[in-house]
DNA sequence: ACGGAAGCGTCCGCGTTGTGGACGGAGGGA
DNA sequence: TCCCTCCGTCCACAACGCGGACGCTTCCGT
């Protein structure tokens, strides 16, 4: 979210892609106008125009009977033409599929999108109690979780400086979020290759990620597995880290290709 | 595309929606800057503008190097999430490969989007020369080709009167889609239950389709077929027809539960 | 039943912000 | 070299988006 674009016409656009983030965020119950009003701060009547000239170009839909609102038709067309250059679902899947049979857990595949981490996959493994902190669409900022974790702790080191310098994660997310603490787990993470998430969002739903990287070598995406604490034991981590590794390096061969 | 809306941010949103459109029709190449400010109908320095907004949020993307714009991440992403409410492609797609064994054509789904339809699905058969008029993506009004006329034909009589009487499809797609021709089309459409077209966009690319209904009864989508003329003879027709109704009807049934 | 709270959608005067003609630069072809 | 086409940028101006206020509806508690 640029607030100081020098571009005429990006605060508009901007809103607008506020908005339908929200929408998108709260699918597919669908959100509130104050819902989504009070999610990107903006006046209700505001957020009301732009839902309602959204909704006539398709891109929102407005159920009248619960008063809630929805990504539109036009949002999947479009998504599905912008699948062919940026979907690597289609190659992603058999690891998670693979990671999800081997540990029982669930297992996920996160993007890096700016400053933010997106879900794309998950898939549940055989254990019946399952963390659903995670799931398709779910959005953490860089640094929360463990996808994000694994994918910020390989930037490369200004990027990393920079982008501890430019957020606090305390308000939203809790202290163990402190530019210190989160520096001893960048280390850790680079030592272990894999990261670590103690129940730091969510008590007793742990999660430990690997991050794939792009051409370019920078990482890009994120291979996660999430589960109750029990499930993540120090005795067991090393197994699920070298699991973890393994998948994130072939998935990262295969992109590479 | 409302042109008199009531809703202030209704043309800016709409001049995006157009925008994006453009971009997502070019896609997988993309389009420079005056190719879609000549679709869109805006000057050049607006459609750079608001694909440079655009572009910051992440809806669209900008190749430097060739001066091409595409789609942007968060409309895959968006269009991902989405597809929970709208794809019916899976259920479909069934049908389509069904068709496209038994036929040897191209067999397609489209769905109607207000006065156009959208192909979502395509699937080539065994026969080796194949007509590119129809590819996923891809739009035409409604009443132009075979699904847009299946759609049409099967609309109330009030809906297509008023369909008739606000387009003139005459300039672009040429005499046969004059409003005398299309009654008459749709007539022999509803005497069939399939549409038929006959050469009518390019030459030599034939083209067959029956309409699905939504669970209200409202046609909202359509099955075709497309190929050379000579796979399209008047003794092939009634059994490619019956194909078609088949896979539609069954189609239909599955979308009412 | 009544009152209050919360949410709904709509309105319209105002001023913020989006607009696009003009400009200079780049690239390609004759 | 010249011409054509496209590129991205600029900034004065007014078009159009904004949001406080309004009236209405629904739900909940007394």
């Amino acid at each position: 979210m640029n607030m100081s674009s020098s571009i005429p016409g990006a605060q508009m656009v901007g809103r607008l892609a506020k908005v339908l983030r929200a929408v998108s965020t709260s699918m597919p119950e669908g959100s509130s106008t104050i819902q989504i009003a009070r999610v990107v701060d903006l006046p209700r009547p505001t957020v009301h125009r732009l839902l309602s000239a959204l909704t006539e170009e398709g891109f929102c839909d407005h159920d009248h009977r619960k008063g809630l609102w929805l990504l539109g038709p036009e949002v999947y067309l479009m998504g599905a033409v912008a699948a062919e250059r940026y979907d690597i679902t289609s190659i992603a899947r058999q690891h998670v599929e693979a990671l999800a049979d081997a540990t029982g857990e669930s297992a996920f595949l996160s993007a890096r999108r700016g400053d933010e981490t997106v879900c794309l996959l998950r898939q549940d493994g055989s254990f019946p109690i399952r963390s659903f902190v995670l799931y398709e669409g779910k959005r953490f900022p860089l640094g929360v979780a463990s996808a994000g974790l694994a994918i910020l702790s390989f930037l490369d080191g200004d990027a990393i400086d920079r982008y501890l310098a430019n957020h606090s994660l305390v308000v939203e997310h809790g202290e163990s979020h402190d530019v210190d603490t989160l520096r001893q787990r960048i280390v850790q993470t680079r030592t272990h290759g894999w990261s670590l998430n103690p129940g730091l969002i969510v008590e007793g739903s742990w999660g430990m990620g690997a991050a794939v990287f792009d051409p370019s070598g920078q990482p890009a995406w994120s291979l996660s597995l999430t589960g109750i604490e029990s499930r993540f034991s120090a005795a067991r981590r090393p197994e699920m880290g070298r699991l973890l590794l393994r998948h994130a390096h072939e998935l990262t061969k295969k992109l590479c290709h």
